[in-house]
DNA sequence: TAATTCGCTAGACCGA
DNA sequence: TCGGTCTAGCGAA
């Protein structure tokens, strides 16, 4: 035996090429030597059949006997009977020599009459996940061969799909493992940059790969296009008029190391920080060299899945120039309703992905996803939109100022993509890390395939057969029958003081871990374990910890104290750990989705009795603390799923500490009751049909804070003016106990409303258009505004936002709907002020001051002289 | 290619 | 014209 070569690298990509009719794992690796491939000729894909017992065996060497034609190999390559059992079958590992092979045997097998499972995990995937390997992190490997490669073809499409097989010639056509260098004969002298070459010639064979921590970084390039405006957009259609270039590294977070910038154009003059090339095609040539600039890792763009790619790539055809990164065509994949776009080793961030799931997680709010909204939102810097005429116009003009403000737009697009990326790509290999998945992959994953990730690796681990994805009619039936979800307690309407808010921590996964929920535990055959049941009638097994409750006790150990290193960090050390933090977030992602994923129709591991059951515990836990909170000589004013929020009466935050603790003493392990907070004063309204509002409350905390939850305020389908007048009213409404001035401040803008003196921005209301606008049956003023936008020319459809202002109309009855225009076909001015007072700002303030006694008459005409004592 | 249920409100729609 | 019902959207947890 040799010695053989001990190395670390950071793991980027894995993929799988053909060679010598074999699949193999190719995996793209960077430490200090660079970037490259190395292969792992040790892993072939596989899939499992279940068959009865007696048959195992013998099923087995059949299965190894099958032939499918192939001239050098037979299809099976392997048949092992596992240690593994379903529904009481035995269960075979049946391994193949090719992925094709793999995707043509599961059809026969499936005709043949076997059960199969995990038949659709892509072999890359499957790969990570079995090998427990964390793309984002380091590995470290025993180099043991070097070997030429003889096929240079990435496999195009690693994704498994058991229904379309069918590739035309097209997407089959393999692409090159070999990217040109160009020689720049760039005028400015700069015949800098020198391109890689990938998987030609040698690569490694390791062996022994295992994870081992190390820094996250390396280069990440951001690039961003501005086009010329066409009459009508298609892609590629007109030329790139300008392309702005960041790089850095893209794990430091140092303010002082500046980027690598540039923009780039043609055509037009030359103005500060612009460099101008002698025609498009210049530009693009330049822009390929930049992408494929030695030491990239991560290339990094604003919605690159759905535009600059595409357009790039168009664009080059046009111009005859070959557009390849890392030696392959970047490939664009259907991703659900848009694209994505992959790039071979070099993983492609699109940093509007990211933000995409930052506003599913709830962790970012902005109505809109558009970088300047987000450039304020997230890093609280304003940036200034150019309409894609003022692009095209700029250009064109050659005016000096214009150029400038385009050049500063453009850079900047690319700076945010950037800066995002930066930001927020430590959760994202922190989330890699959990589920063995690519950071191209994680970034683009829903919470679901998370979960699903993470349980797959678990399972693999322990040997266990995951189940399949049910077929659409199972799905179907599933939504069908829904789960009875948590309990909301109805609040006392009016004005409150001195208010404890009390909530469960991770309530769910706490129940589940606590009460062993889990599908593999589910009425077990013990009597003794029928003590464990829920309130719904299901019971969980007591002897043997189930794979949910295990998984999910591990996650949560590790994010507390993950937490508590964080906060000791921060506080003894003044130290902001943001690997600590994403870390925990990751965590916590992933915990909060555990139980929509149980109860998720499309999930693997969908369980009804689990997520039933789940509800079912919560339900009685909150019943409980309520019961216990009054029998303590606490008043309940209000709860919702895991809160429970009391009016401390005589009470002091001493006994309120107190009960807190005597409730835990009777939880179970695991189960834990916090104290939010105390609040000076809350309000609760009246609803419309009598009774109180659940899920809307505004408090104010003892420095003045104010939380308005679920009011209109937070509601971005209600104009700014009804709700920061809202905001107002609360305010004062909560702080000094006092409505007068709240009254006082409603008739202010009234005033203005009345006069038309109110601006366009702040009527605007927003809406998404959930689908095409000839799918309503009911054409709400949205959908009326957006049919009008698009009988002139605009192009709406599922999923625009929609900013609508309802005009004062035309002549004789008009609906609201007749009224509805799209922000941009309104003038400053043409509002209809009736709709804007009775529809908006008096439905938002009535009901809160309607709770101190005033009434629409009080905030219409002189109103009362004098008010109500709130809490007399 | 999609985590869940609970809840509020507006405005269209529709029949009397 | 009125009032009940349904469609639609968004937020809380």
């Amino acid at each position: 035996m040799k010695n053989h070569l001990l190395e670390k690298a950071l793991l980027l990509d894995a993929n799988y090429i053909e060679e010598n009719n074999e699949s193999k794992i190719m995996l793209y690796l960077s430490n200090e030597n660079g970037h490259f491939w190395v292969k792992d000729n040790d892993f072939s894909p596989y899939f499992f059949v279940a068959v009865g017992n007696d048959e195992a065996s013998k099923t087995a060497k059949e299965l190894l006997g099958l032939n499918f034609g192939d001239a050098e190999r037979f299809c099976v390559k392997d048949a092992q009977l596992t240690n593994a059992i379903v529904k009481d079958k035995a269960v075979i590992k049946v391994t193949f020599f090719k992925v094709s092979h793999l995707v043509l045997a599961r059809k026969i097998f499936s005709e043949m009459g076997f059960e199969r499972y995990e038949y659709d995990v892509p072999f890359a995937k499957r790969y990570l996940l079995d090998m427990r390997l964390q793309p984002g992190n380091w590995i470290e490997y025993f180099v043991v061969d070097e070997e030429k490669i003889e096929s240079n073809k990435i496999n195009e499409d690693n994704k498994i799909n058991e229904v379309d097989n069918s590739k035309s010639a097209e997407s089959k056509k393999g692409v090159s493992g070999k990217f040109k260098s160009r020689v720049s004969n760039s005028s400015d002298g700069e015949d800098e940059e020198n391109t890689t070459v990938v998987i030609s010639g040698k690569v490694k064979v390791i062996k022994e790969i295992k994870v081992v921590d190390g820094p996250f970084g390396g280069k990440g390039v951001a690039f961003d296009l501005e086009t010329k405006m066409g009459k009508k957009f298609t892609i590629g259609g007109e030329p790139i008029l300008m392309v702005s270039i960041v790089a850095n590294d893209v794990g430091e977070l140092d303010e002082k190391k500046p980027n690598y910038e540039r923009v780039i154009s043609h055509g037009t003059k030359k103005v500060p920080k612009l460099e101008i090339l002698e025609s498009e095609s210049e530009v693009v040539e330049k822009l390929i060299i930049e992408l494929n600039k030695n030491d990239t890792s991560y290339i990094i763009t604003y919605n690159g899945d759905n535009f600059d790619f595409a357009y790039t790539k168009e664009r080059a055809k046009k111009l005859g120039l070959t557009f390849e990164v890392n030696g392959f065509v970047p490939l664009t994949r259907r991703h659900g309703l848009d694209n994505a776009v992959k790039l071979q080793g070099i993983q492609h961030i699109d940093s509007y992905q990211i933000m995409r799931f930052l506003q599913r997680t709830g962790a970012v709010n902005t109505a809109k996803l558009d970088i300047e909204s987000v450039s304020e939102k997230v890093f609280g810097e304003f940036k200034e939109k150019v309409l894609p005429k003022e692009i095209t116009e700029a250009w064109e003009s050659k005016d000096v100022k214009k150029l400038a403000r385009l050049v500063d737009y453009n850079l900047k697009d690319s700076r945010v993509a950037f800066r995002i990326a930066q930001q927020f790509l430590p959760l994202f290999v922190e989330i890699s890390k959990l589920t063995s998945q690519t950071l191209y992959d994680t970034t683009r994953s829903t919470t679901s395939q998370m979960v699903e990730d993470l349980l797959l690796k678990e399972t693999h681990y322990r040997g266990i057969i995951a189940p399949n994805k049910p077929k659409e009619n199972e799905v179907i039936q599933r939504t069908q029958n829904p789960i009875k979800g948590a309990f909301v307690k109805e609040p006392m309407a009016g004005l409150h003081e001195n208010i404890a808010v009390l909530d469960f921590a991770s309530l769910y996964p706490s129940i589940i871990t606590s009460h062993n929920i889990s599908p593999d535990a589910l009425n077990c055959a013990h009597d003794a374990c029928k003590k464990n049941i829920s309130p719904d009638g299901t019971w969980f097994c007591t002897k043997k910890k189930g794979l949910f409750p295990e998984i999910l006790e591990k996650l949560l150990k590790q994010r507390l104290q993950l937490k508590r290193e964080y906060k000791r960090k921060k506080k003894e050390e003044g130290i902001d750990d943001r690997v600590l933090f994403a870390k925990q977030w990751a965590l916590k992602i992933i915990l909060n989705s555990v139980y929509g994923y149980l109860g998720y129709p499309r999930a693997r591991w969908y369980s009804r009795e689990c997520a039933s059951a789940t509800t079912a515990w919560e339900r009685e836990y909150i019943h409980e603390t309520i019961k216990k909170s009054e029998v303590a000589g606490f008043k309940v004013l209000y709860g919702d799923t895991d809160s429970n929020f009391l009016l401390m009466l005589d009470k002091t935050k001493k006994d309120v500490e107190n009960f807190v603790e005597e409730v835990n003493s009777k939880l179970p392990e695991g189960m834990e009751l916090e104290i939010d907070g105390f609040y000076k004063r809350g309000i609760f309204v009246t609803k419309k049909e009598g009774g109180a509002a659940k899920k809307r409350y505004a408090l104010m905390d003892e420095k003045g804070n104010l939380k308005i939850v679920g009011f209109e305020y937070v509601r971005r389908d209600w104009c700014i003016i009804a709700r920061e007048t809202q905001k107002k009213v609360l305010e004062l409404v909560l702080s000094e106990g006092k409505p007068e001035k709240a009254v006082e401040c409603v008739k202010r803008v009234l005033k203005e409303l009345k006069e038309g003196k109110v601006e366009k921005k702040d009527l605007v209301i927003m809406t998404v258009l959930q689908r095409d606008t000839k799918d309503y049956d009911s054409i709400g003023p949205h959908v009326a505004a957006a049919k009008k936008a698009i009988a002139r020319g605009k192009e709406l459809g599922a999923g625009s936002m929609l900013s609508f202002i309802i005009t004062k109309g035309g002549k004789g009855k008009q609906s609201i709907s007749d009224k509805a225009e799209l922000e941009e076909y309104v003038k400053e001015g043409d509002y209809d002020v009736e709709y804007y007072i009775e529809n908006q700002l008096l439905p938002a303030v009535l009901k809160i001051v309607q709770e101190l006694g005033y009434s629409k008459e009080d905030l219409l005409t002189g109103g009362k002289q004098t008010g109500l004592n709130a809490w007399g």
